[in-house]
DNA sequence: AGAATGAACAATCAATAAATTATTCACTGG
DNA sequence: CCAGTGAATAATTTATTGATTGTTCATTCT
């Protein structure tokens, strides 16, 4: 067991350098089979697949990264307040700094979660824990008020969603978007930190889909009529937040 | 001056129309002239390439969009509070249904965007605005308690980008993502409400990049020598969030 | 003159062929 | 039996070519 588990390492170990040289796409099992000085059948013995050795390699990396977010809680800090905004801010500097340096590591977990999206949703899964358990402790200990902590959770990491590989969504600097996020954060702590006399602000409710916008909808449509002369259907706008 | 203005209409009409119904890249200038009773060659007279023409149709429909959201500002609403939820949530379902009846939108948005990025930038300032105005009423009310009215609309605009084209970032359902929103605003809105004793909460500083993040590093690090034999450089993670 | 044309040219795309690659499996050596 | 092989095959990628398309411009109407 041990001696197929050393295998599988070298091979793990092979494939990190070559993809995160040449890309997944450019590294071939023949050469994976040549670091490792073995024949590409062999591979085939501890992955199914190609695209497994990547899973594998996508996966440790990950659940690193948690590691490293995680260890700010283990930092000696005063406030949950403190501990929340330094893991916001370290998502931010380390998803921002991993895709200017290692743009083949974004390609690689393109690659994964384009056909294992689940890979994905256990990523975030992960990282909301961490979230959660500092709204929790904060909790508990009278710093923060909220009735519904996981709700509370979603609702944190949902509004962070841009600070995620910032890159994906913006070409802003990294400066601009420190400043943004402290913007940001300032709202949501805002809303965390108790009031005096226990919190009275209800939560939000799902507006009925028909309430204001249908109202709206109407008054343009009856704009738009008056001074255009082509029948076809209202199609919608775009512009795109990617 | 009229004369030469009905003919670029004509165009923009045909090229709607094409665009919509096969996109962008499958129609053809000779396509766009025949529907116009005119050559390829005088085309160039109205526009100056092909990407203009997309620009000028999806210039139009994004100011369109911005006005069925506006429109909710002239409803009869009772707070501001109530106007930012509907505006938030019209934008999540307006942005939701266009995605998925209207593909060809989206891929024409995407066109127009990766050679104008400067069309992103001003569409979502627009949609800016409206979040702003909002705010700013609020804020002279009463009913909004902030100090930085510009900052304020950076990060509710921000915290919410998730909920703008949200088939691009996740595969949750509309149902899903409302319950979601329904959860930010919350928080945000929290955010927003005064306390009883004039605001007492400080903004959010950006935290210093070697504080808590050097230290969790260097932890995981040593923790990280402890069991594994490989010497190479750590290159980071993955997992993506789009 | 201004408005429009359509042939000409360069750039891009689609289709196909050629080469490379992933994967399998009957087989070998220990 | 177990670890490993490597030739055979299926799937994918790359290269090449021919056709299509965007764009220009000298020319023709009106």
């Amino acid at each position: 067991m041990s001696e197929s588990d050393t295998t599988r390492e070298k091979i793990i170990v092979a494939a990190r350098e070559r993809f995160s040289h040449y890309g997944y796409p450019k590294t071939t099992i023949a050469e994976l089979a040549e670091d490792c000085a073995m024949s590409p059948g062999n591979i085939y013995r501890f992955f199914k697949g190609k695209i497994d050795i990547a899973v594998e390699i996508a996966r440790r990396e990950a659940l690193s990264a948690v590691e490293v977010i995680e260890a700010v809680l283990d930092c000696p800090l005063r406030s949950a307040r403190q501990r929340l905004e330094e893991v916001v801010f370290a998502d931010l500097r380390y998803t921002f700094h991993l895709l200017e340096n290692q743009p083949k590591t974004l390609e690689l977990a393109q690659i994964v979660v384009s056909d294992r999206p689940q890979f994905q949703i256990e990523s975030l899964r992960r990282e909301r824990r961490v979230f959660q358990r500092i709204l929790h402790e904060g909790k508990a200990s009278g710093e923060f008020m909220l009735d519904n902590v996981p709700a509370t959770t979603i609702a944190l990491h949902a509004a962070t969603t841009k600070y995620r590989y910032a890159q994906l969504f913006t070409n802003q600097t990294l400066a601009e978007l420190e400043r943004e996020l402290a913007h940001v954060m300032t709202v949501i702590i805002r809303g965390l930190i108790p009031t005096s006399e226990g919190h009275a602000v209800a939560e939000t409710q799902i507006p009925d889909e028909t309430t204001a916008l249908s109202f709206a909808a109407s008054a343009v449509a009856a704009a738009d009529t008056e001074n255009r002369s082509e029948k076809e259907v209202k199609t919608g706008t775009e512009e795109v937040s990617w």
